[in-house]
DNA sequence: GGTAAATGAGACAATAGTGTCTCATATTTG
DNA sequence: CAAATATGAGACACTATTGTCTCATTTACC
């Protein structure tokens, strides 16, 4: 209901817009539709013409990243093994998309399917995290919402890491994991 | 000169302004200038008589903010102390602060002095980084800036901890310092 | 208590952004 | 090549917000 109604897309215009509008607005929430238009390099119009408003822009992104970020969980859902390695596993398939990740936490959106495909990633992260202390990766004394907490971030540092050039995706999960588990010394 | 000219201010005045803002703001960057006065408690125009613009308003608190950081570090600056209770007595000092801490990674500031006062901080913090591998503290084979963001998000996270009532400052902060150091094991 | 100054409330113009529309152009599709 | 349609560019009204101003009221200070 928020996509076209009677305008077709072009499937690389939808690719311009989606790109721009997650990088845009990660570099500030409060973007204006012509800053995201010519980021996108498609005029103003064309974004009002397959989103209606903004909101449904914002929304319609937050759907797609939150599905994007769900698949790439689910595609990585080994159940058999250990923990440490189902950690290793999604931090590898996450961390990639780490810029839509942050978009999710800075641009605030109200619609139901990303409030439920955000709850969906938490309760994944709740059992995850109760597994690694049932396997003494992870020990209980810990608080679990902090175990959660320092996953999140260290996506997003993950990603940033490897934006910034300095790691590779390799070593960014790789020392991803190693920060939690083992910390830095 | 960005602050009042003709007009002097009374200190509950400000320090109304300037903790409503920080809340405000922090929950929705975006938010008017409106919005701001009422959490206040003070007429808008109250808001436009001290800081002209919006732009003066959200500058000036991003000063006060770094201002109150680097207060806080210096304060627990001692030299002599072994790296990690440094680590810790910034931990101590920062971690309450987390909310003056977010907002100025949240909005956005072209202030020279806030720029100076990251600057700031991030040099203070690579080189606690330097001391925290020479004692041992941190491996060698983990880059610098990895840990700086590793700091910097813990600061965070513990504040969260607090503000959600999980955790109390001394349990944050002691957690924080072994989830960087030791990890979560 | 009296005076000076800060504040609150509201009116106001100016501005910026949104959302709609039209028409010429470019692109796809047959 | 021709027809259909997606796009770009720009004009337009509408709305929200900003920033300025005035005046009555409250507050602080002597």
């Amino acid at each position: 209901m928020n996509t076209p109604r009677k305008h077709a897309i072009r499937p690389a215009t939808l690719e311009a817009i989606v790109e721009a509008a997650v990088r845009v607005l990660n570099a500030n929430a409060g973007a204006t539709m012509s800053e995201i238009a010519v980021q996108a390099g498609v005029g103003r119009a064309t974004l009002h013409r397959h989103f209606r408003t903004r909101d449904d822009l914002v929304s319609a992104i937050g759907i797609r990243c939150v599905e994007e970020m769900n698949a790439a969980v689910q595609a990585q859902a080994t159940a058999g093994q250990p923990a440490v390695d189902r950690l290793r596993s999604m931090f590898r398939a996450v961390i990639p998309l780490g810029d839509r990740y942050s978009f999710l936490g800075t641009d605030y959106t109200d619609d139901p399917k990303v409030r439920e495909g955000y709850a969906t990633q938490l309760h994944w992260a709740e059992a995850l995290v109760e597994d690694l202390k049932d396997q003494g990766d992870v020990a209980r004394d810990v608080p679990s919402p902090w175990v959660v907490a320092q996953i999140d971030q260290l996506v997003w540092t993950a990603w940033n890491a490897i934006a910034e050039g300095y790691l590779s995706v390799d070593e960014a999960t790789a020392l991803a994991v190693r920060t939690l588990t083992e910390g830095l010394r």
